[in-house]
DNA sequence: CACGCAATGTGACTTAAGTCCTACTCAGCC
DNA sequence: GGCTGAGTAGGACTTAAGTCACATTGCGTG
């Protein structure tokens, strides 16, 4: 891949340019469609990705279907590495687009030897790494600590803090991230209508009371 | 802190020696007693630790005083390298000791120095974090997609692997491990022993059906 | 425009799991 | 040897949340 695309990543900014030519020169890129499948939870791992465009998610699933989102990825944010550090080298989840997604893919050989040769990029992916533990970990404490209620109410007060324009969440994508099913998501959207706290309008949803919101995030009470 | 104290940490022995002694030179040791708190959740993060010996867990409560277990630490982990890594610098979860327990003190600025100078450091670093978060994201999946008695039947296959010996657990502690509360653990074992699952004697729990436990481990049957 | 699919609305019902209480067991210790 | 407190046993009750079934809406495409 040309260097000129390299340094467009935004976020290897912070990289030499030693080492973003290193990565240059080893990896490739590949474009995926709106909801294609990138990994396998459980495969072997052979590569890792870094995200160009668009925007990926990574995900687990039961035996009866039921979706928990684990992570989202867009530009610059490192793909699958968990997985080729880990011993096994197994996928940790599966991953599919949900949008047109250009990712730059590294192979697991390629991958150790630029962590073992250039410092900056071991740096680099110990930031991601320790940004992303932190969210995980939150999802994890939310998901034992705090009742469907509570989960939704922070959701949408943290989807309202990042984009303002927050359409295109479906009842069934905030479910799979919040750990329930959509009827109930719609319910307590409906709930939370009724008592004022929100307005929706085509799919879209405005905090009202985003005081009450909040209390509810913190607390398990109605 | 001597060197060859240092040399003694196993963990530390894929190190170069320039790195243990860097170490060496700027950590210093500190004794804690059984159940005291290491670090309390939202405090400033100001140093980071390596487990010398001892056991410790990394829990977050809710406000009714709900505990779930995020982690557990042992004789080589690295410890709240997280909250140092992370922009905020903010402790990410309360830290407590199990047993007695020795640590290697680190403080901020030198472990930033640190990962800086010596590459090997950052990729011992980014290797436990690969392991840490492929737990964490387990727990996380697990609390989503599984009910509480496939979480248990899971738990207790995983302790039986994990150590021969697995007396000391009280009901509480593996509520907390497994994020539900104390009665529910004891009716589920006490179902699982009338049904000729595990047997109990003495707060030991030996597993009498491997298969049947493990089959309920991955589907959300009875 | 009509058709069809995806998303949502909504009530009725079921149940896992949490809460509450009271009683029992057992080890440690003054 | 009786007392205390931590841990456990176990029943009764409540409810959050999941399941099911079906109606409705709305959007994109042939």
């Amino acid at each position: 891949m040309k260097i000129n695309q390299i340094d467009q990543v935004s976020l290897f900014s912070t990289l030499q340019p030693e080492t973003r030519l290193a990565i240059a020169q080893r990896a490739y890129t590949r474009q995926l469609q709106p909801g294609q499948t990138l990994l396998i939870e459980g495969m072997p791992a052979e590569s890792c990705y870094f995200v160009l465009s668009g925007e990926l998610r990574a995900l687990r699933m039961n035996t009866e279907g039921r979706v928990q989102v684990l992570a989202r990825f867009r530009h610059g944010d490192p793909l699958n590495i968990i997985s080729l550090l880990t011993d096994e080298k197994v996928n940790r989840a599966t991953i599919e687009t949900l949008s047109e997604v250009t990712v730059l893919v590294l192979t697991a050989v390629d991958f150790t030897e630029l962590i073992l040769r250039y410092p900056d990029f071991s740096i680099f992916l110990l930031r991601h790494l320790a940004e992303r533990m932190s969210k995980i970990t939150d999802l994890a404490a939310d998901l034992s600590l705090y009742a469907v209620r509570a989960r939704l109410a922070r959701f949408l007060i943290e989807l309202a803090d990042l984009t303002p324009s927050q359409a295109g969440w479906t009842q069934d994508e905030i479910a799979a991230h919040i750990g329930t099913v959509r009827d109930v998501v719609g319910r307590l959207l409906r709930e939370f209508e009724a008592r004022g706290l929100i307005q929706r309008q085509r799919g879209q949803i405005i905090l009202l009371d985003r005081e009450k919101l909040n209390h509810l995030a913190h607390d398990n009470e109605r």
